[in-house]
DNA sequence: TGCTCACATGTCGCGGATGACATGTGGAAT
DNA sequence: ATTCCACATGTCATCCGCGACATGTGAGCA
């Protein structure tokens, strides 16, 4: 059920077509959230459609169908943003990864958590880069929705600490 | 397929029965890493153990079964350890949730985020818990598996990490 | 003019995930 | 002796998710 209101808060943020959501998904909210395939965003679009949560804004060139959230949909994903289910799920095959460390000879563990740092190098070079273009358009526009640098600030913060984590894991293991 | 893994990680861990396996999702590893329910880990572990990557260990009073991790599925997961896929994938729905933060409107982010700032805490007083109880066990039986010390400590640092993120956030919405 | 490639939306089959339903057992307390 | 509840494993229908396959379009470039 969660795709559901990931497409409402997306659309909640701006109009969108179906392909503009399946780029969104590859880039940011697939990676660190919720991630989906376009297979299953367009039928789930018109799902949302039938039920009133969104509408066809514009149909363009090449078929595009550009969706906006109604009414309905704001209160939906109100709703639902605001009533979180007592139980945690989470499925995240890189957490997984580190939640099974140990059952690794010491050698590959070394190893593994020499490539999670490195990799969360990567990705924090790559959030501060975001960051900083997210700051100087909101200086340079004056008025832009904080969605994209809320988020980006979340990923930063998770990739610094799973960094951290990481070195002192590894330290760990060297005292042993 | 990675519910596979995480099956086998645990039983490289300790042996255990489907039950207790269920069990451990429920408390750690679906909280963090991977949620399953037990009507998928059964079916896995069958699975499992016709592919010869787990065996038949015990089987106790009330039809447990007690499973254990064979050579083969040592490999298995040492290999899938090793060779992380190049795109990250996620599906956390409190993560989306954050995501989605800025589709509300500003009184309701603000509720949100003392929420987050809540839940977070109780969070981290029980992986603090947790923390000591282990280090207890560590100074005391002397020899134990870091494993969930690991785990626990990266929770820890996350749920820190989400806390001050949803501070941060609280902040920045309070001075527009 | 023609070519190419990103744009854009879709179906289908298979396997994974979930909630509802089903069934029986043994330890512990009354 | 009986009752109760956690222990323990399972099926089934339905929906979700994913990779493979399908189809057509318009902008830009040579």
């Amino acid at each position: 059920m969660s795709l559901r209101y990931a497409l409402l808060g997306l659309l909640a943020y701006e109009p969108a077509s179906g392909y503009a959501l399946t780029k969104s998904f590859e880039h940011h909210v697939g990676r660190y959230a919720w991630q989906a395939g376009h297979t299953r965003i367009y039928p789930e679009l018109n799902k949302l459609a039938a039920d009133g949560l969104i509408e066809v804004a514009e149909e363009g060139a090449r078929g595009r169908i550009t969706y906006a959230i109604t009414e309905p949909g704001r209160a939906a994903l109100r709703e639902w943003m605001m009533t979180p289910p007592a139980a945690r799920k989470v499925r995240d095959e890189d957490v997984l990864r580190l939640f099974l460390m140990s059952a690794l000879p010491p050698e590959d563990s070394r190893r593994l958590l020499k490539a999670i740092i490195e990799d969360c190098a990567g990705e924090i070079d790559e959030l501060r880069d975001t960051i900083a273009m997210l700051d100087e358009d909101c200086a340079e526009a004056g008025e832009r929705l904080p969605f994209g640098r809320l988020a980006a600030e979340y990923g930063l913060r998770t990739y610094e600490t799973r960094r951290d984590w990481a070195l002192w894991a590894l330290a760990r293991l060297e005292s042993h």
